[in-house]
DNA sequence: AAGATTATATCTTATACTACGATACAAATT
DNA sequence: AATTTGTATCGTAGTATAAGATATAATCTT
């Protein structure tokens, strides 16, 4: 049982390791956290992310000023609450996080496409489609 | 044909994204690059290193010294060439790179093991192999 | 064996990131 | 009107990132 997750996550990284992008522009580890949220949930604002990045509200402001600095994200407000942010991807905010947390399209297509059979690639997606459903509502410790 | 490659993004991300570790110590974006390069290349150096996160060699030296110091890497030198430093993880380091980039052993346990059939569970197995065999010959451009 | 090359290390300098306490302020709630 | 909530800014401080200049030891070249 061990085994078969250990022989799991070593495909799971060599995969990610063999087919993510070679060029990856700066940006921080706490960017790539922040990015990841904002794209993952919806109606995050800066406590939210004080929280996922567990640091203080303060920080969390700061982070979100250098990404909007960069163009990564832009803010809304909640029409309900007016004092409350709403933080969004901003077109280049979805590309560097997809170059850094996507497979490379090219490769995939490569892959899938020259590589494989119809069969062999619908194998692929069923299995990722059975994994994800299963790791939607695991229990977060 | 896009599309699919889309699809299969978009699992692979939302998958990572729910069953990655929780709790994640203080580490820099460069710093799990070298990690990850230490673990998957072998007779890894300072050069490579250099040459991989694409910085100048001192800098490459200086990341370096720093996972020294919190003793994530070790060094030895090659037996060929007493020049050439040879990196190794040390245990804390192999520990830190896994919660950063591998699935939550206890998530996928709880999934593989409690959530699904012994058919599912080899179905996912297959795929990641399959999809693990292809991926290593893609040509990198 | 002398000179060139290679692999790494160190020093200096500059900028950016990370983090938090203190303070402020406007919107919402009581 | 007073309090709470959500965010922003300022000051301060430590760490990370990066590269040029310089140094050193091992290896290769001639």
């Amino acid at each position: 049982m061990d085994k078969e997750v250990e022989v799991l996550n070593h495909l799971w990284t060599d995969i990610y390791y063999q087919l993510r992008y070679n060029h990856q522009e700066k940006i921080t580890h706490q960017g790539i956290r922040i990015l990841q949220v904002i794209e993952k949930e919806d109606e995050v604002g800066i406590k939210e992310i004080a929280n996922v990045i567990q640091v203080s509200h303060n920080t969390a402001s700061e982070h979100i000023k250098r990404l909007l600095g960069k163009k990564y994200v832009f803010k809304t407000r909640s029409s309900k609450d007016e004092r409350k942010v709403i933080l969004r991807l901003s077109e280049i905010g979805s590309d560097v996080l997809h170059r850094h947390s996507n497979l490379d399209e090219e490769k995939l297509k490569e892959i899938l496409f020259e590589q494989m059979s119809d069969e062999e690639r619908k194998l692929i997606l069923e299995a990722f489609t059975l994994l994800w459903e299963r790791a939607k509502d695991v229990r977060n410790s």
